[in-house]
RNA sequence: GGCGGCAUAGCCAAGUGGUAAGGCAAGGGUCUGCAAAACCCUCAUCCCCCAGUUCGAAUCUGGGUGCCGCCUCCA
């Protein structure tokens, strides 16, 4: 089985094949910071999160990288609200989104490039496009000339006529003297007086954003990557654009194949969309979900879904994500408690027909939902052992054990999906006294006083301990 | 108006020509003093509608309806 990914440049699924055998460039477009995270970036990085835990596991050597958008209005806006820098407010927000995705379990990108440490590049790619004649100087401004690109549009489908009937009146009006062409779009900003400003050919200014990308991404990983990444809302015109400068300078393709994620979108009470665009002033940031649930519920909620359909979020969707998660965890954690009680797991994965499932799904276009089938089957068919091992029993047949829990172990690994370390440790101080209280209960239960009993059952609970009745067994416990 | 996507059980969601995965929820059962946990069982004659192609379609074609995204900053 080989790897297929769906490129939304031929709108087709294709046989994935790097550029160099073996290895992988990979570019996110990342976030601007000038917020919290909020549920819809978690989905994306999420996403290729996956997607490049996948690739390293069918052996690729992949470079991840993934910038920070840190010049822009609205940064500026927000500096200007918290009397603060741009600077500043930047810094808050690329630490706050290191934090939230930590917590996601996703693992750090080989680098991230920041717009304001490229200015040189920026103002050198922008400067060869100008040579080239894809680009003019209006007013300190620098512009995009579009109809010098003739491909302008493949990607996202649209041609330059269609885009006519869309041109409004939402064009704004200083820029639109200053252009060309409405459609050309601006590479470099004359400064604004008291915003921040670097030097270049053109005057003192800030680079558009579409520039940064193709700059960062070209002094990190070259003329054309393997992957190019990013929500389904980048296609246009950001992507678009991209491709449009890259191009233009180098005459080789941008990306090899471009994959765009579906939005993740909060439903109202009545299922309607509430789009999670902050100029609407309605989203839900990651801290504040992370309060009252596990990060990786949100995990298996996004691997729910394949990534390239929106997925509606709702508190009873995250729920049945929970659901699973709290199960898997569980038995997860098995490893630990068994070292814990002096049982550990001897025994190596082996290839079965769980990974085989799992690498079928996951080359078909990264299709977690149907890649979690096997995740599931294994986890509940471990899931009763897990049972009688916390319950104090020996384990049966060790060896298959371990192995099927090594597999579950590696393939969660490849999802991202990782368990807390369970709470072992406070065991020992608490047996002593959870033995007596479970003693007292059993002579309430003998004495067929069942109010007394369950007083003690109740009070135990209270401490998150609960008590486990057998028929022909002690009562044993476990934590809630 | 232009471009694109989606429509599968109460909810979520795979499946793209061979007779409907999986999860959540729900119901029943075993066990229990009662619970909890665990385990077992049940849960779409059918895939938005109509027409067509085919021995055969949820899957392909045409038409329709509904929802969504992009066309403006957005993951």
């Amino acid at each position: 089985m080989a790897l297929i990914i769906y490129n939304t440049l031929s709108r087709k699924k294709e046989q994935f094949e790097p550029l160099e055998p073996g290895k992988v460039k990979f570019y996110v477009c990342g976030v601007t910071v000038y917020d919290f995270n909020h549920l819809g970036h978690a989905r994306t990085y999420i996403v290729y999160d996956t997607v490049r835990r996948y690739l390293k596991s069918c052996g690729y050597d992949v470079t991840y990288i993934q910038n920070f958008t840190d010049i822009d209005d609205k940064i500026l806006n927000r500096a200007k609200r918290d009397g603060t820098s741009m600077a500043v407010v930047a810094q808050t927000y690329i630490d706050a989104y290191y934090e939230d995705m930590a917590k996601l379990n996703i693992l750090p990108a080989d680098e991230y490039p920041r717009a304001t440490e490229t200015i040189p590049e920026i103002t050198d790619f922008i400067q060869q496009l100008e040579a080239g004649g894809y680009a003019y100087p209006a007013n300190g401004d620098v512009y995009y000339s579009v109809r010098r690109f003739p491909d302008y549009g493949k990607l996202s489908g649209k041609r330059l006529a269609d885009l006519e009937a869309g041109a409004s009146e939402r064009v704004n009006e200083t820029e639109l003297n200053r252009k060309k062409d409405p459609f050309d779009f601006a590479l470099w900003k004359a400064a604004k007086p008291e915003e921040p400003a670097w030097d270049s050919p053109w005057g003192a200014g800030r680079p558009g954003w579409h520039i940064e990308c193709s700059a960062m991404l070209r002094s990190r990983l070259g003329e054309t990557v393997d992957i190019h990444a990013g929500g389904e809302d980048l296609q246009f015109p950001h992507h678009e654009n991209e491709i449009a400068q890259s191009e233009a300078v180098t005459g080789k393709p941008l990306a090899r194949y471009w994959m765009h994620n579906g939005f993740l979108n909060v439903l109202d009470k009545e299922g309607k969309v509430e789009k999670m665009s902050k100029s609407l002033g309605n989203f839900t940031t990651l801290r504040e979900l992370f309060k009252t649930y596990p990060p990786m519920a949100l995990r298996m909620l996004v691997l729910k879904t394949h990534y390239r359909n929106p997925i509606g979020f709702t508190l009873d969707l995250l729920d049945s994500a929970l659901a699973i998660w709290r199960d898997l965890e569980e038995v997860l954690q098995l490893g630990s408690w068994l070292e814990a009680i002096g049982q550990p797991l001897e025994g190596q994965m082996l290839f079965d027909p769980w990974i085989a499932d799992f690498q079928n799904a996951m080359d078909d276009d990264f299709n977690t939902p149907e890649a979690l089938v096997p995740v599931i089957m294994l986890y509940k068919q471990l899931g009763s052992r897990y049972h009688e091992v916390v319950h104090g029993k020996t384990l049966a047949e060790p060896e298959q054990f371990a192995h099927e829990w090594r597999t579950l172990v590696y393939l969660c690994d490849i999802l991202g999906l990782k368990a807390e370390a369970p709470i072992v440790r406070e065991v020992a101080l608490l047996e002593p006294d959870i033995q007596v209280q479970i003693a007292l209960r059993q002579q309430a239960r003998d004495n067929r006083d069942w109010a007394e009993a369950d007083r003690i059952r109740r009070q135990l609970l209270e401490k998150g301990i609960v008590l486990i009745d057998h028929k022909h067994e002690p009562t044993t416990w476990r934590f809630e």
